[in-house]
RNA sequence: GGGAUCGAAGCUGAGCUGGUGCUAGCGGCCGAUUGUUAAUCGGACGGUGGUUGGUUCAAUUCCAACCGAUCCCGCCA
């Protein structure tokens, strides 16, 4: 039975106790001393154990002093306090067996050294061996769990809506086709088209883009319900902070409006980051002193800040009087772009702000209508330094106003029929928002690269690994 | 989808406007040295310059196509 690093040198295993590790080599040195310090890795923890191997080994001539960077190793030995300086404690070892050598040291990708991102992605069955992509994996799950307890905490039940959805109905962007048609040679219908009948399902199947209609079914039973699984865009976005595949939170509640769904947009956000700072002290430390030096300080605000609330029509007033050259001109009715978000946020609030009640005609159609007839109840979190970090809205939740707005965009009633039908039986007013969970790791961490926060970037043309 | 840029040893990158054998740092290797900290010092090794074609007496350097990558904008999360 091995022990994590983390509990190491967090002081779990005393001074004096016997104990077996098991990781991967990041360094060796060797002193004239007789003896090699071995900086051993597993990912428990940010930080390396030094494990000192004295020439007295049976196989320090045969082994230790050919074990470079990347083996895998199993250490026993004495926990003892170290006599160098940079840490507390140290393996003193009886043992070392190297269980899996490096057979090309030379051209071992991962080397004791700075790397850059884009070469790191094309090692990526690789690169969680180095800092910054550990880093961001335990950042990655941290936040995950947090997510999780938060909603846990809160009341809430995690639906589990489906990856593959025969509803052409979602809307929100391009989708992935799913078929075990032959794509070379599909059956055909007499009129020449693809015979979708003939397909696994029966009709014509796509990769989800948001399991919101779905978990609205949910919600309208069990009152506080929230997806978090992955989701597919078709989109030939070539961006930094886009994927084809990545993960989306969406909460949704029950009896409530859009300022219930802010609020608890704000709730949320801080309680995440608030368990990243807490949890994850060593990993941030790294993002500050070599990624973002502001990452910490940014969170902190974040969580300390009372998030502003603005009329999408005081935002256009706020950025039409501004001295600020854009390269989108404001009016009333545009969608903001990244530059007026920025400019908000940065000059206007210094600091978040949920920017709501949108015009009507460029938000969805299940966005609940106001009186006014002009906007919906819709929401943006813009927060400084990343722009819309959180999109949400009230739903629309009367069945004549949903029909009409339907109607208006162009859309078919009878492809929501189910949909509908929660409108018809026991309707409620109800609320949710969409976070991306990689866009929410960047903004922690200050990666500049959505394709480094997760484990296996899908992008236009590229699915390696 | 629109626009821009880049592609040299395992990695990072000098080499301005084309001229014999293409630099260097780091890594790996060898040696020295030290309770060392991505150590330090010395040495040797390591490159058909993304691919294909073109211009030229001559191309890493100019042009074209293709392949790969990055960034910005749009779409959005």
């Amino acid at each position: 039975m091995s022990t994590r690093i983390a509990d190491v040198l967090a002081g779990k295993a005393p001074v004096g106790s016997k104990i077996t590790i098991e990781g991967w080599i990041r360094t060796r040195r060797d002193s004239k001393a007789g003896l090699s310090f071995l900086a051993v890795h597993d990912g428990s923890c940010f930080d390396p154990l030094q494990v000192v191997a004295p020439q007295e080994l049976a196989n320090y001539q045969a082994d230790v002093l050919r074990i470079t960077t990347g083996c895998a190793v199993r250490c026993t030995g004495e926990v003892v306090a170290s006599q160098g300086k940079g840490q507390a404690v140290e393996v003193r070892a009886d043992t070392v067996e190297v269980v899996g050598w490096v057979d090309d040291p030379d051209h071992y990708p991962m080397q004791p050294k700075r790397h850059t991102p884009e070469f790191l992605r094309e090692v990526a069955h690789l690169r969680p061996r180095t800092n910054i992509i550990g880093a961001t994996t335990r950042v990655r799950h941290t936040l995950a769990q947090a997510i999780h307890r938060f909603f846990h905490e809160h009341g809430f039940f995690w639906i589990h809506t489906p990856i593959i959805t025969a509803s052409d109905a979602e809307g929100a962007g391009q989708m992935f086709r799913v078929s075990t048609l032959d794509a070379a040679n599909p059956p055909r219908t007499p009129d020449g088209k693809v015979d979708w009948d003939k397909d696994f399902f029966g009709k014509e199947a796509r990769l989800t883009v948001s399991g919101q209609l779905n978990v609205e079914t949910y919600c309208l039973a069990m009152s506080k319900v929230y997806t978090f699984g992955p989701t597919f865009r078709a989109e030939n976005s070539n961006t930094r902070r886009h994927l084809a595949e990545f993960w989306m939170i969406e909460p949704e509640i029950a009896f409530a409006d859009l300022a219930a769904d802010a609020q608890l947009a704000e709730d949320f956000l801080k309680y995440i980051f608030r368990a990243l700072l807490d949890e994850r002290k060593d990993d941030m430390a790294f993002f500050e002193k070599f990624v973002d030096k502001d990452c910490i300080a940014r969170l902190s605000k974040m969580i300390e800040t009372k998030f502003a609330r603005m009329d999408y029509t005081d935002a256009i007033t706020e950025l039409q009087k501004s001295k600020e050259k854009f390269e989108f001109p404001v009016s009333w009715g545009i969608d903001l772009q990244s530059e007026h978000e920025k400019y908000l946020t940065d000059k206007v609030i210094n600091g978040p702000v949920a920017v709501i009640n949108y015009p009507k005609d460029i938000k969805a159609f299940y966005m609940r209508q106001n009186d006014d007839g002009k906007t919906v109840a819709a929401m943006d979190v813009l927060a400084p330094g990343i722009g819309e970090i959180i999109g949400g809205s009230q739903r629309e939740e009367r069945l004549e106003v949903l029909d009409r707005r339907i109607g208006e965009m162009g859309l078919h009633a009878q492809d929501y029929w189910w949909y509908r039908d929660l409108r018809r039986y026991g309707t409620v007013p109800h609320a949710g928002f969409g976070l991306g969970f990689e866009r929410a790791i960047i903004y922690a961490t200050g990666v500049e690269n959505i394709r480094d926060v997760i484990p296996f970037p899908r992008a236009p043309r590229q699915a390696e690994f």
